[in-house]
DNA sequence: CAATTTCCTGAAAACGATTCCAGACTGACC
DNA sequence: GGTCAGTCTGGAATCGTTTTCAGGAAATTG
């Protein structure tokens, strides 16, 4: 159907190797049979067969993105965010959406493996043994992650989880709650860690909700237990969570924030938008997205020449209106 | 570095025919050769090459998705159906996001191609000569939109509009204005043909506000010619649209419902959100998504044996509490 | 004008898989 | 035991490229 590079040199009078050359590398070919081939591949349409350059190149153009769940906002951000980069070098990008299971990540990158160039994962699930003993020499940046021996992005949770504490210790806040997210998420724990320590630098109590899935449903059905605790403020683990405690927290008449104060992480759309709006953590998602991209284009230049490399993103307390004075 | 057909034909004594047939059409061999065929597979962590197979097979078990813009939450949701079902069968996703840009779609297809074994366009915005040019053989179900001769699916948006329209004329409203969205878009036109329809029925008024991106921004952006105009109710190009309009009337402290009823369209996550939660037309996005990836393999199955096939998924208004009694 | 270099080109091999074809072996049957 | 059918296997061709290699033509040099 489609042309074939043969097409193109029959149609230009020449070998299909003249072709190739005369696309790929024009300074090697003669001017005259350099325009020959050019009109005759635009007269066909021709287009070179990527998948059959990546057999002999070894290199397909192709990035892999792994993620845990396109439904929550924060990925496709992210998502776009490489896209938009991985095209500046004409990268084209796989995308797989593991549902939130650990158990997916691995055959799902495997089947893909031999297509692309290397991985873009995103938060994932599985566990770090699976993913070293999986990695071979398949080029791997991981985003929201530290996973030795891999390069990686990750946002500054500690310093996230510091602003936010500073902000509602200034509000008088001495008791909050943490509604921590999956288990398998490492996001969770860093920003479990990192809320740890700013609670304790600021000399407050930290109480722990149970893991709950990040979505809003999830916040939702902790909403109920943090109310009942006594505290006068709760983080959650990302934005999803904390709408469905603002969703809950609305239909029990549960005052926000004069009886409690709402913080979220990440700022996807959604957080602007509700009543009250909600105070939240920024992740510069655009930016993991795009160093993502450059990280992995440095990978696969200096085959492992050096270092892995860990970059970390600045995050940022947007102070809206589900936060305030600590009631008491 | 990976393991390939010739490593585990090596490793299990046998030639690279056999393993090839062992793995594939397991009942073509002995038993004892394909049991040794499968042990020295699983030893080298074999995974067959799938854009070798694709050269030879003319089959890459990929399929291309290509849609306006991955921030929108519509697409998303899309876009996860596509993966689901498409994984089901053992089908990988390519994504590409055109940044609303009309132009970047054809080369963005063109070039992807070969890699895939056809198309889902999820609201293209080319137009329906371009894509007709190009399609050549390469089978593309169309999303959202209906471009002869490809099988698409589209939303039930005349229904839609009609159920909205009955809600506010049953709530008093005579006058409505609808905001419409990017005039490259056919889900737009679409649906002002059906407002328009229903509003006829109804005999009520419309008034057309502008093209505005189909954004929170582009809805803020003509909130206040809406409110200036003489209408009760608005009806929005899509629930992004609605939200910045929600947005700039609370900032102009014009009163949602009372002053004048908000309806958008789509259902994203945020609708139910926000306060007051959105009236909207719900979409049928994970069907739409499936029912494309059906579509798409029926189209590789029977080539193109038959008429184009053009499904209509069903639309559902939900009553939120943006929308009330007309005022006067 | 001959010798040497440079430039350009085509043939052939390779990438990793699949499939067709033909041959080897097995067993059944006469 | 010989023939035949049937089963299983390996070799070779193929897909669409890129790349290496070598050779011919043109250009340069003495």
């Amino acid at each position: 159907m489609a042309a074939t590079i043969k097409d193109v040199a029959r149609l230009a009078g020449v070998s299909a190797s003249s072709v190739c050359r005369a696309l790929a590398k024009p300074e090697q070919v003669r001017p005259e049979t350099r325009e020959r081939v050019e009109r005759a591949a635009s007269d066909l349409g021709y287009y070179p067969n990527r998948a059959a350059r990546g057999l002999i190149t070894g290199r397909t153009a192709n990035i892999g993105v792994v993620l845990p769940d396109l439904a929550n906002p924060f990925f496709p951000s992210v998502v776009k965010a490489i896209q938009t980069q991985a095209r500046r070098f004409d990268y084209a990008v796989f995308l797989s959406d593991t549902d939130e299971d650990p158990a997916l990540e691995v055959p799902l990158i495997r089947a893909l493996a031999k297509q692309v160039d290397g991985f873009l994962l995103c938060s994932p699930r599985a566990g770090d043994e699976e993913l070293r003993a999986f990695a071979g020499h398949t080029p791997i940046v991981v985003l929201n992650r530290r996973v030795t021996p891999f390069p990686s992005v990750t946002a500054d949770s500690a310093d996230g989880m510091r602003q936010a504490i500073g902000h509602l210790h200034a509000l008088g806040h001495r008791r909050v709650a943490y509604v921590a997210g999956p288990r398998t998420s490492w996001s969770n724990r860093d920003r479990l860690r990192g809320l740890r320590s700013a609670t304790s630098t600021y000399d407050m109590e930290l109480i722990e909700a149970g893991n709950v899935a990040p979505t809003v449903d999830g916040g939702a059905a902790v909403a109920d237990l943090v109310a009942a605790s006594p505290v006068t403020a709760v983080i959650a683990y990302n934005d999803l969570v904390a709408l469905g405690l603002l969703n809950r927290f609305r239909a029990r008449e549960i005052a926000v924030p004069e009886r409690i104060s709402v913080v979220g992480f990440d700022d996807i759309l959604l957080a602007g938008l509700v009543t009250p709006a909600l105070t939240t953590v920024a992740i510069a998602k655009e930016q993991i997205g795009r160093t993502g991209v450059d990280l992995f284009l440095d990978l696969l230049k200096d085959d492992e020449g050096r270092k892995p490399v860990h970059k970390r993103t600045p995050t940022q307390l947007i102070v809206r209106a589900s936060t305030g004075p600590a009631h008491l």
